[in-house]
Order: C-alpha cells, then structure tokens, then sequence
DNA sequence: CGCTTGCCTGGAGTGCACTCCAAGGCCATA
DNA sequence: TATGGCCTTGGAGTGCACTCCAGGCAAGCG
C-alpha cells in the first residue's frame, strides 16, 4: 500500500482541470416534465422522501401540473443527483438545507457555498484515507482467515 | 461461557501476505488493566457506548474488579479498534454483533467470518469508489465558485 | 357509473445508534 | 464522619433520516 502522505497529491493529479460531469437526462430540455414515479424510477429515492426533501427545503418548490400534481424538470433531477452524491459523503441533510438556501440566496452567497464545498471536500478526502485504513485490516484479516485453514486464530485479534 | 480459552500465545506473524497492523497499548501486556473512563479516553467513546457495546453483545463480557468495576484488557482495545473501523465502513451494528457472535462461536465459523469480511471488503471498495465520484463532482463546483467567486469578490471591490 | 391507479396532504410512526437519568455502591482524602 | 469522584444498573429519552398512514382528489377505462 501507498503512504497515506500520498493521497492529497494524488488528488490534485487526478482532477488537473476540471472536465464537466457528462449528464444524461431521460428527455432533452423543453420535454423535461417528469412525474413524481418517473422520479422514483430515475433515482431510486421514494416518493415520500422527495415530498419530504420539499417540505424541509432541501429542494426549492417544484413545478404543478394544472391538477397539483409535482412535474420535475431535468434541473430538478440534476439537483437531486447533487443532493445523492453529497448524501454519499455522510453530510448531515441540515447542511444540504443550508447550502440549498445559499443557492436560493443568489450570488452573494458565492463564497460561503465555496467555503461549504470546500469542507465537504476535505471531509471526502478524509473518509477515503479512513477507508484505506479499514480495508487495510480488512485484508490483513482476510489474509489470516484464508490462511488459518484449521490452525486455531490468534487470540490477539479475535 | 466464562472460560476464556487459553490461546494466549501469539501466532499473528505466521503470514506473510499483509503487514500486521501496529499497535501500541498504553501498557504492556500483563499490566492492561484500564478503568472504563481510560478506556474512554483511549478510543474516543463515550462510557455509556462501552456500556452499550457490551449490553449488545458487541463485546464478550469485560472483566470486573472486586467490586464490579468494568476493567479492560489490550484485547479489548484491539476489538475496539476493529469495531471502530467497521463502524467508520457503515457497516450497521447488527451485522457486528453478528461477526461477535461467530467470534465467541470458535473456529469452525471461520468461514462465515471470512464471507462476511469479504462483503465487507466489496462494501468498503464500492464506497471508496462512490466517494471518488464525489470528489469529481465537487472539484468541478469548486472550480466553478473558485472562478465566479472571484470575479464576484473582484465586482465588489472595484 | 363505478373501479382502478396515481397522486395529494399533515402528521404520526419507525429504526438506528446512541445518550442520558435516577438512584445507589465503593473508597480515598480532609 | 463527610465529601467528592468514579463507577454501577435498567430503562427511558434523543436526534436523524426517513417511512408510513388516513383520507381525499383527479383522470382514464369499460
């Protein structure tokens, strides 16, 4: 295994310049109305938890059909992906409400959502160091389980 | 079972494949005996999730002073560290007291506990990579606020 | 027309992982 | 003897992130 000392140049290797996350939405923009199910199926979240992500603000208010009835766009679903990926790195949804009413604030807020995304990024770099440990031990364990095939385990590790 | 087997002899150096992680304890083996508030102090937990932990079935019962008093052995700082990097995989709780439970089961659950360190592994790759995709997405919004941050800081101060 | 399907709402419930409480025991120092 | 500190217990409480429920509306179909 590498030095963990290595991890942050790594890092800035891999992500030179920044190229832009290819998206791909279900229908083209201008078609993009989605129906809460659609939504469901596109995401993976319920229904209840994207009508809950509205009434909390961690989503601004979505679209109405003439009946009430959520229409997402592909903006919505572009948002939501933020909101699943920021999930991933164990932000607490507090923080995502907040960052969401920086968006919402306008561009004055430019530096705070900077600040924001630069924690959360440290935080991500630190997790992955965390998991680099674990899998570490995970595959010394490992290593003594496939080995030990009917020698006793050390008492030392349990 | 209060007999704790006699396998006190360390067999740990047998394998070659994995470096054995280092581990430093307060004090030498023969002397480990901590208070559950040095305890407190070694691993960062609180006394009520020690507790806990052992209410569970997370850890085999501590050993007790005369009067009752909880005192913990280096083996029990060793399975508090692995507990503690299991925890940091997300590996729910359960699932721990699980692997506990084929621990104080012997050795013929060798297998079991090496699928479920193998799954385990899988998990802890699949997150690593969940988290690198992450850090692709923020590193293209920091660099977005980094640029537009900054003509904003240079529209303010103009 | 009724039936099914999909969606709506506010509020209550769930599961997890702690976290704390109240009441008390032991023991060293003053 | 008293005071303070550290420890014990079972059980209750907390915070988070959903998850579900009851009751109801609207559209499409035979």
């Amino acid at each position: 295994m590498t030095q963990t000392t290595a991890v942050a140049t790594e890092e800035t290797e891999s992500t030179d310049i920044c190229s832009p996350p290819p998206r791909r939405h279900p229908r083209p923009d201008g078609q993009d109305s989605y129906t809460i199910s659609e939504v469901v199926a596109f995401t993976g979240l319920t229904a209840h938890t994207l009508r809950w992500y509205e009434r909390i603000g961690l989503m601004a208010h979505v679209d109405r059909s003439h009946t009430g009835q959520r229409r997402y766009t592909n903006r919505d679903l572009d948002w939501l992906d933020l909101v699943g990926k920021l999930r991933l790195t164990g932000m607490p949804v507090a923080d995502m409400v907040r960052y969401a009413e920086l968006v919402r604030a306008g561009e004055s807020t430019y530096g705070e959502r900077y600040e924001l995304l630069e924690a959360t990024r440290r935080d991500v770099l630190a997790r992955i160091a965390e998991l680099r440990d674990t899998l570490a031990v995970l595959d010394y364990k490992i290593g003594i389980y496939a080995n030990a095939g009917q020698s006793y385990e050390t008492a030392r590790t349990r």
